[in-house]
DNA sequence: TCACAATGATGAAACGTTTCATATTGACAG
DNA sequence: CTGTCAATATGAAACGTTTCATCATTGTGA
């Protein structure tokens, strides 16, 4: 059995207490004692069981991490950024998926909410289910908004924005869009900017104006592999001539799409990405997208959970346009 | 504060160590008694503290994962599986990430072992810093060998050697290999697996052989992009028709580079992964590639950290090779 | 009717901490 | 020499469980 905070006060002749005020270091002992305490410490090897501490305070070193899907690069992105600023503060960090599942999701927090973690960071798949769950447990947010907790997010608008912004500077009329889970606030948001900005381009260019093909599906490569095949099998007349997407994993299935149907990216096609996750500089052509802030996301989250004072309501943080190699000018007909 | 089992038993008018006896499902209580007990749980809901009780059982529930970078697609999808077969039974996942850092690993593993996990599932970096630190944990070791631990892993000399017997077969007879760190074994062993087969080969048509081209770099997307422009770089003459790699991020990067440098795949070069990751069959061409059984890995790893009985010493599964399209026979010269 | 076994409930101890009220010590002022 | 005060150490309680030795209450057979 590993020894105890008893053994070392047995062995260095003072009491538990003494022990103990010499491990929360900012107490008064005096320094023979304190060095006879310590020597004993490292004589027997003893480490703290973080059980007892744990149960005497009432509460723990742990971080629950909730994400959807961890093999979304995003959210393993995430997960490594939390990771790290938590254990530099000698936090562990507890891992959840719900995929996508409501009732996934309310059981898991339910038993990480039993583990009594000092915080919550989630990136919930739904309100309903979840809402009210959570008391008394600092909880931080990230992407979606959840009712009664601090959210932290990219400003989605904005992004979508500046996607639709970029392709019609660059000549794009016909503009395709391949959206996430019409249910889901990100998906909607990113829509909502997106198409906002064509809005504008209409009002102050009447003549010129096409309206925008949006298909909607899930974030992930296959869905965009298929709204991509969908939005591309048109007559070259009305096939558009750039589409955006509401994650870099669907403008990379895009990018398969118009590759199996012979459509050259950027020359027949543009594609923006959003996210900016590893992958978007190494397909080929490399992904122009609209990045999210990860690391300034994950140090705000953290800082809401850990930190000393509670974060403002909602953070939106601006995205920014990475421009690469998947735009270009439209092809001349 | 949480109602306790005091609480219960006090509501209840029973003693706490009835009430703790009907939450033992297989204890003797009798049913009036256990209906009345259930019925006060349930009205006050009340939710057993895990603290006391892991504090109690010297043990939690608690399952400690240790990969190098979470963010590598390949153990994105093996902590997926992991935090799911664990959940089903009962357990969390507490994440930790090396970044391939001897020191970090070292420091992370003293954590998690504080934390008292019911085990350990580790893809450790280094042999040297973590031998004899594990001590009393069920532990078992994913992809890299430990000792005094169970090893689970694909046999990589065998999937070096289906990757190389693939490229003979269709014709390649100068024959590239971009390989992981030399200071791991798994890439060792798939180095060797690989040449071992070529070895074969000049064995059997001593007039044909051409000595492979070997580079070493890491098992990232980067690292096949520099190491796959290296290897092309050079007249047609000896430039490789053919590249095997060690992973398939590198298979990815190595994909990118050929496009950069104008080189169609699978027509002027074939290119076999290693892994199988989602995306493999999502980039342009679809990889062909050595698959590791990843849910197999993840079921035995877990049988041996939670299971009844020890695992055997080391596991070896096959992978096997999935045939896409990033392979061909070799341009006619 | 009585002894005894079987069944089921109880109370207390124990797990390893932290903390708080109390005790001890020494120095120093009066 | 006594009383006070500061500084520091002690002991015990408390956190919420589980378990084990007892104890109480039945039912059974003679």
């Amino acid at each position: 059995m590993n020894p105890t905070i008893k053994d070392v006060a047995q062995r260095a002749g003072v009491s538990v207490g003494t022990v103990s005020r010499v491990l929360a270091k900012n107490k008064t002992v005096s320094e023979d004692i304190r060095a006879k305490v310590e020597a004993t410490i490292e004589a027997i090897g003893y480490r703290p069981n973080i059980l007892g501490r744990s149960l005497r305070l009432n509460k723990t070193d742990i971080i629950g991490l909730v994400v959807p899907d961890i093999t979304n690069p995003f959210f393993a992105e995430l997960a490594k950024h939390v990771e790290m600023l938590a254990s530099a503060e000698g936090y562990s960090v507890l891992l959840a998926n719900t995929h996508d599942d409501p009732e996934a999701e309310k059981q898991q927090i339910e038993t990480l909410l039993g583990r009594l973690p000092a915080g919550l960071i989630l990136v919930p798949v739904s309100n309903s289910l979840v809402d009210g769950l959570i008391s008394g447990t600092r909880t931080v947010t990230i992407d979606r908004p959840l009712s009664g907790h601090a959210l932290v997010a990219v400003d989605n608008r904005e992004g979508g924005y500046l996607a639709a912004d970029h392709l019609l500077a660059l000549g794009h009329r016909r503009i395709g869009y391949i959206s996430g889970p019409n249910s889901t606030d990100v998906s909607a948001e990113r829509r909502e900017g997106f198409l906002r900005r064509l809005d504008e381009f209409r009002e102050t260019n009447p003549g010129e104006y096409v309206a925008p093909q949006v298909v909607e599906g899930h974030f992930d490569y296959r869905s965009g592999e298929e709204l991509g095949k969908k939005l591309l099998t048109q007559a070259d007349a009305t096939r558009p001539t750039a589409i955006a997407t509401a994650s870099d994993q669907q403008a990379i299935g895009l990018l398969r799409a118009a590759g199996d149907m012979g459509l050259r990216v950027p020359t027949d096609l543009s594609i923006v990405g959003f996210d900016d996750i590893p992958l978007a500089s190494l397909v080929l052509p490399r992904l122009t997208t609209i990045r999210q802030p990860i690391a300034e996301i994950t140090r705000l989250a953290l800082e809401g959970v850990l930190g000393s004072h509670a974060l403002q309501e909602e953070y939106k943080l601006r995205p920014v346009l990475i421009e690469r190699g998947s735009c270009a000018a439209p092809p001349v007909p």
